[in-house]
DNA sequence: TATTGTTATACTCTATAACTATA
DNA sequence: TATAGTTATAGAGTATAACAATA
């Protein structure tokens, strides 16, 4: 709501107001960047995880962390491979995430059916239990950062974003 | 548009197909976490500065630097502390960030006017030019990642997503 | 006393290469 | 030969505490 007072011209890559100038309000011009979806989805992600941080703590679970139990309580036995290319995370940066999981006893690793070399991961009722508690969580906290949005735009919003990155 | 079969229920908590199975389909539901704006615009984010971070290595310009850059041209005499807060970044991450630029002769420091502690940035002549450049192929390559929005959409987007973080 | 800019440093996140066991 | 999972490690990004100079 706080845009820019709308200058008449298209380009406007001299400020109004020289910054230098110790003015009360040292609002500075970001209009292009404000442009740029990279720069505003950033942004907006960043802004959502740092609360995201804050009221999931205590369940012991970073954004990485959360994808990952989510996609494992909502897909038993999927694999490792599967949650990398899901969540497009990386191989050997799952290993330790995944191992601690398991030793705080909210997933397991079970043998794969048709694949040797494949584990299949389950949440244990424990982690289910603990993620069911976090989504709610979650889903809290994503309303109040999406407060000014309407019902309608909060949905437009997530199919649109869907729509870059899928 | 590739969504979830629209099940007739709500909540979908176990999968239609058992990710265990080696399907040629590994499609994985993910549909919980796609209801989450923080989730959408971290991907959509990391989709779009893949492509940066390719196309605007030949600048020698990564996602921050590209934003203090961009910020110091549209805002001659800038200071180090009203980038922090206008773009969200902790001072001594600054620090480097601006020497390196000053090094390759992009920006120069000149004494505050007004303020003792403070140091005034300006873009050089040769700054500006790159950034010229780059703010132009930072432009394409957005309107490339979001070649699947109108031209609609994509403002509504920037506007929804600035009523987020703003 | 508060603020700007700085240094040093620690911590986290992300990325690459190479290995094993199985398919 | 290709793939799933792992190990070790390097690099980038982000964070806190403490300091000097100026307001």
């Amino acid at each position: 709501m706080k845009q820019a007072p709308m200058p008449s011209p298209k380009k406007a890559r001299a400020p109004k107001v020289d910054p230098a100038m110790g003015s009360a309000i040292d609002q500075l011009d970001t209009t292009y960047l404000q442009t740029l979806m990279g720069y505003n989805a950033r942004r907006a992600a960043l802004s959502i995880i740092e609360l995201f941080l804050e009221r999931l703590a205590p369940y012991g679970l970073k954004p990485v962390d959360f994808s990952v139990m989510s996609t494992i309580c909502h897909n038993p036995g999927v694999t490792s491979r599967q949650l990398c290319a899901t969540l497009n995370l990386l191989p050997p940066n799952l290993v330790g995430l995944i191992q601690s999981l398991e030793a705080r006893g909210l997933i397991e690793r079970k043998p794969h059916p048709h694949d040797g070399r494949a584990v299949g991961l389950h949440a244990t009722p424990k982690g289910q239990a603990l993620m069911v508690q976090a989504e709610q969580t979650a889903t809290e906290l994503e309303l109040e950062k999406t407060a000014k949005l309407t019902p309608a735009q909060r949905k437009t919003l997530l199919t649109l974003l869907q729509k870059i990155y899928l």
